[in-house]
DNA sequence: CATTGGCACTCACGAACCAAGAGTGCTAAC
DNA sequence: GTTAGCACTCTTGGTTCGTGAGTGCCAATG
């Protein structure tokens, strides 16, 4: 593949990438002035269709890049974009939330990018895997209601409000709070045995342990998926492929279900950014859509994910640079937290 | 305003929530069977639309309701949808959800309903307004972390995750949870008089106050506004008066942005459906849509919301019934958690 | 042999037009 | 007050047709 096609090639996609309609020979030749004549060009034209980079959508209208021919681009061809100044300091600007929550922070972030990109987005909590509990904590918060408070290695905190006919006396608390956290510390379940040593271990009061335990059995299986934040999905819609409703909301409907299950998300690169572009989605649903994902990581190995969601035809070097630096600007954030302003 | 009159309004937009088409005199006739001739019910559809409650989209087709009869017949006319046992069933069954934070059992809800449903679902976390602080609990996580859980009446519970260059003594943290809470127990704001309190009660260890002081300042903020959720937003796209990708969008990106300060949330009776039509929403956004909205208690006076959105040809009959159902069902899930299972 | 101008051909798109069908208002008769 | 009849209106869907952007092929050229 000589240089010259590579050239015609980027500069198709380009075109097509911004005025979302077929590229004929002679508009090419004229907004990107080369230095061929259109005839020259549909020959090359012809030859990168025959090479299977772009497609008609019906004889004699212009030239769109298949999924191969945006797979070339992102990979060879295009220039990576680079942030501005000023786009720098508007991440960083309103990268500077309150966190809270690690979930809230997640979807915040999903919703921030969603802000600044206008596309889809997606975020996802890290997939804890099997996860070890840390420490359980209890405590009184109400004249007749307990709070637990679970915490497991890597940062996930949960809580459960508790309501009780009455509250059990502080001591009852401080040994039901004992004996949980030594049997179960450093576990990744919750196995019979192990709630039969648990009562023995906490004698009077251990009729509470029934509705802390199996907390702590959800907790543990909540951990198993990761949670995913959807936002802009308006933005979807401002996109002329999804100008028919059908298809849009098919693609909404897949999101918005799937959002649990997600499997686009195995991501392997550690620290990259990872493109799918059509149908190299495992999902069908997603066959004309793109789907760009950074990593951040969040601690000890564990990484949560964002990303934006859109039709194939996509700005993929603007979106891949925007999200590596926020993703990297989020694990910043989340590491070193009392480091946080310059 | 005579009997014949209301039951043909009634006819006509169980009609037209129907089948989203404007109605006209034979078909009504036929499909109703009515005793009356379609001249007759001519002539009374004028009167009705004379009176403001009937359109024509345009000379010669059938009429539709304007929002002011959509208003007379939710008030007077339409019959309440009871719930089936089989749909009572089901709700209770996929209601069973594993309660963790309260933000997330009020997402899921809303999520629920938007399945059970097929509308486009908000649900809001509690308007707090000035809520007390309860309790605040430190304590020590990994190697060099700190989880911070605050406890507000009425339910709320935040955490955070504080990383550390080095972890304080074990004394340090509990005189720092012991000063805490002395100074700021019942209080709902920080003020600056009593972080100097605060500081000087402390003692040694008392740098670490800023930031854990800080994010009790984001607690107290974070209650003023309620947090809203939404979901089924592809359930707004099969209406088919978002056929138009214009509108959907429109209103998609209402929705989706004024997540924040919602303003047609304010809900005055406490127990009620509330059901805003068209231009009575206070947005203008919304003034071809319709919104029903019912509250749920949940703890001492505070209440959630949760609702749909749609156009405003919507089931409202059905959509008040199933709302008020789950909204109470919600309710005692959240009031009574101990006798959960009857 | 790659490049280019010329030419005939194709196909989506929008405008204009037309027929069918559903619905209306009005009027005169019951 | 109710109804049948009638003329009229307006949307909807299908057809036709011209236009324009684009193509492939070919012959001529450096």
């Amino acid at each position: 593949m000589d240089m010259r096609k590579r050239r015609i090639l980027k500069a198709i996609v380009d075109e097509y990438i911004q005025n979302a309609e077929p590229v004929g020979s002679k508009s090419l030749v004229d907004r990107h002035n080369m230095d061929i004549s259109p005839a020259t060009l549909r020959h090359e034209m012809a030859a990168l269709e025959e090479m299977g980079y772009l497609e008609q959508p019906h004889t004699s209208a212009g030239r769109i890049p298949t999924p191969r021919g945006y797979r070339l681009y992102v990979d060879e061809l295009m220039q990576r974009h680079r942030l501005s100044q000023q786009e720098m300091l508007a991440v960083n600007d309103t990268m500077r939330l309150r966190i809270q929550e690690l979930d809230k922070l997640i979807s915040e972030a999903g919703r921030l990018v969603a802000g600044m990109t206008r596309y889809a987005t997606v975020a996802a909590s890290p997939h804890v895997g099997v996860s070890r509990l840390q420490k359980v904590e209890l405590f009184p918060a109400e004249p007749s209601a307990l709070v637990i408070v679970v915490v497991l290695e890597g940062g996930v905190v949960k809580n459960k409000w508790l309501r009780l006919a009455a509250l059990p006396s502080a001591q009852t608390i401080t040994r039901l709070t004992a004996s949980i956290n030594t049997v179960f510390s450093g576990q990744t379940a919750i196995s019979f045995y192990d709630v039969e040593r648990c009562i023995a271990m906490t004698g009077e009061g251990s009729e509470l342990l029934h509705p802390i335990l199996e907390f702590l059995s959800d907790v543990f299986k909540g951990t198993e998926h990761r949670e995913v934040f959807l936002s802009g999905e308006s933005h979807l819609l401002s996109q002329p492929e999804y100008r028919d409703v059908l298809k849009a909301r098919r693609t909404l409907e897949y999101l918005s279900e799937q959002r649990h299950s997600l499997s686009l998300l195995p991501l392997d690169k550690p620290d990259g950014v990872k493109i799918m572009i059509g149908p190299e989605n495992a999902a069908t649903e997603l066959s004309d859509a793109s789907v760009i994902l950074a990593s951040f990581p969040i601690s000890d190995g564990q990484s949560g994910l964002i990303g934006v969601v859109g039709p194939t035809r996509m700005d993929y070097s603007k979106l891949a640079s925007h999200l590596t630096y926020i993703a990297a600007r989020l694990g910043r954030l989340l590491q070193h937290e009392e480091e946080e302003s310059p």
